[in-house]
DNA sequence: TCTGAAAATTGTGCCCT
DNA sequence: AGGGCACAATTTTCAGA
């Protein structure tokens, strides 16, 4: 269903989506009508999901990232709806997970400094009934990439 | 520096990156030029670091995310260099950070599935010497989004 | 299914306000 | 700064091989 050559497409769309479809098509050896065929293919089936812009996090002003690990006092469906509101509400809160294990959830936030998380985890703690909160720093992102592995596709 | 119709744009452009300049200028209330000359300028500036295209990680058949805590066995700058050498290299990794706390880096990493986890896994304790290694699976994801919040820039 | 070219749309620069 | 207009480039469609 996906070939090696859309997986080169992919490979290079996921760097860049700025390239024409002429010079995308050169890259991987096609001509424009078949290489704008393919893309269009990929974008109906749902495999490409989106073309966005990527900001610096360091010109915005949020280049700490917290990783906030959370349990939850009551595993309820209700509970969970809610929390789900309630992050999806906090534009500092990036990525949530439902996590296996003894941490319930974990999130990514993105803030200006350290001192600056506190207003997110007071907003935490005010409008959701936690357990508990374990909030880590990152203190240097070494890697940070969207591209994801085209290598368990066929 | 960033004034609100600069966010009004931006705002846009972290959703959808596939607007015509024209569709862009009508939606922040803009003729095409001056919004076109915006636009250039936050590339310029690198407030738009790039341009890309999000895949469908599960029809990638990459859906399961892991979350992997390190702890290293030697706290030396050659470790380090030689760490993101091998993070760099492994495409399952898609996230690395250096944290503050008793966890010296956490990693993201998405797999097909928790089997497919053990290859990345032995790859990592087989190229690097690490003290310890805990890994978390993410069963579902509750909010996943690359888009930053502007209300800390000025 | 590819190539090549025409038609439609969009990007880019110039000049004016 | 923003707006209008003209031209360049690119996307998208459609013929033929």
């Amino acid at each position: 269903m996906i070939d090696h050559i859309d997986k080169a497409i992919l490979t290079v769309l996921q760097e860049d989506s700025t390239l024409s479809v002429a010079e995308l098509a050169d890259r991987v050896h096609l001509s424009t009508t078949p290489c704008w065929r393919r893309i269009q293919k990929l974008e109906n089936d749902g495999i490409i999901a989106r073309r966005v812009a990527l900001l610096d996090a360091e010109k915005l002003n949020v280049g700490v990232t917290v990783l906030v690990e959370i349990r939850t006092a009551q595993h309820t469906a209700a509970w969970l709806k809610r929390f789900c509101e309630v992050v999806d509400g906090i534009p500092e809160v990036i990525e949530v997970y439902r996590m296996s294990g003894h941490i319930d959830y974990l999130l990514k936030v993105v803030v200006p400094h350290i001192a600056a998380y506190d207003g997110v985890y007071k907003r935490l703690i005010s409008e959701l009934e936690i357990f508990d909160v374990s909030s880590s720093f990152s203190m240097e992102t070494l890697k940070h990439t969207t591209r994801l592995p085209l290598d368990y596709v066929s």
